[in-house]
DNA sequence: ATATTTTTTTAGACAAGCCTAAAACTTAAA
DNA sequence: TTTAAGTTTTAGGCTTGTCTAAAAAAATAT
């Protein structure tokens, strides 16, 4: 079945929204995920269960079905392979890459996809950290845990960040924060919840919004 | 001015036809070439019209502006270095290249395009032997003579394609004719004007539709 | 349990691009 | 020069995706 460029956001907004709450999406939730209105949404909702890309009920929020769901995935792993395309060969920065994929992600060619693939080193990670689903539209959502929840005094590694607007990811740039830093809190500050952190041997302090923000493995 | 993906097709096709016949663009023509009716090429030629796009007086065709032709060679311009890229980096064949770059061609980003012609090495040509346009939307059109119209006994190299459908393309891989093929003709077959060449030393026929499709250039 | 607030859906409209059918204009033929 | 044929435009409609305003349902507060 042949999605609009409109029906694969409406679906990949779904998927993102439905990872931080399984039990359903709600109408105003994607409404300002797709910056639309929520009547739009409800028309939209109910044109992709009608070709049962989503189960929905009205006033019940929608899911994915498995059908939405891989079809969501593939244009996840589109993006993120453009995005490292754009990383690593036009030598974008990370924070530039996003709104060009937003497009790029959109184009239809199972050959370009899988040659862009094959070109990249069949990547697993995109330059955010996120992981990128396979052909198949499979993916492997690595166990991450935000700064903010992780232990005081343990080395753990950034393995991914939460938010990637242009600002958050050119304030990492500017402490020298990425993709594989070491980092270990040092400190939680009672008063505003902010940290003081050993990033890559260097003391610094950061917010808790943008503790929130990152993730991090133990190492 | 921000363009339609629709409306740049449409500079487009304009510019394409207009190098035909300099004298002005017909609806039905550009209907054909849009793959839309000519009630639909009407409306729209209103719109570029108002723009400014175009000149255009009611009955009597259509001519690209000093603006509609910069943003028609803009397009064209992303179109010929996207089809760069798929053959010498995704290992495309000459004759795959042309329908994604239909899509590739509307991606709005000036850093990705300007970082894409750099990545590339700022090809002058594109896969199928046509320039590319610089920056500026300014270009240089190499004179280029059919083949059809080509002086017999001649050395000549095959400078460009002038059809780039995917069977006439495949009919030139199966000749082992491709851009900087060498090239004479050796007789002209007054039955059905094919002709009797010399390519790279190997002497074959081709029909006068095939040689209609083919520049060369004098070497 | 009832009232109030919030969320969601429906109703009705609009813009972009497309279509078919009919009218207007241009060109070619008689 | 009138008629016929071909081309182009207009009129009216359709689809996709959006909106605002109003109605309906659900959640929350009294
Ligand atoms: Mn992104
Ligand atoms: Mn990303
Ligand atoms: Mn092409
Ligand atoms: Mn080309």
């Amino acid at each position: 079945m042949e999605l609009s460029f409109v029906e694969e956001n409406y679906l990949k907004a779904i998927y993102q929204l439905e990872l931080e709450n399984p039990s359903g999406v709600s109408t105003t939730a994607l409404a300002e995920k797709t910056k639309t209105k929520p009547a739009s949404v409800s028309d939209m909702l109910k044109k992709l269960a009608q070709k049962e890309l989503i189960f929905y009920k009205k006033y019940q929020g929608a899911k994915l079905s498995k059908s939405g769901l891989q079809a969501a995935l593939l244009v996840i792993r589109k993006h993120r392979l453009w995005e490292v395309f754009l990383v690593k060969h036009l030598s974008f920065a990370w924070d530039e890459v996003h709104e060009v994929a937003e497009q790029l992600e959109h184009i239809k060619s199972n050959l370009l996809i899988k040659r862009l693939d094959q070109f990249l080193g069949y990547p697993k990670e995109d330059p955010h950290g996120d992981p990128i689903p396979n052909e198949n539209g499979e993916i492997i959502e690595i166990p991450k845990i935000l700064l903010s929840d992780f232990t005081t005094g343990k080395k753990a590694q950034i393995s991914a960040v939460k938010e990637s607007s242009p600002l958050f990811l050119q304030y990492l740039d500017k402490i020298k924060a990425g993709i594989g830093s070491n980092i270990i809190i040092q400190e939680r500050i009672a008063f505003d919840n902010s940290l003081e952190i050993l990033l890559d041997d260097r003391t610094l302090y950061i917010s808790e919004e943008v503790a929130k923000n990152i993730y991090v493995t133990e190492d």
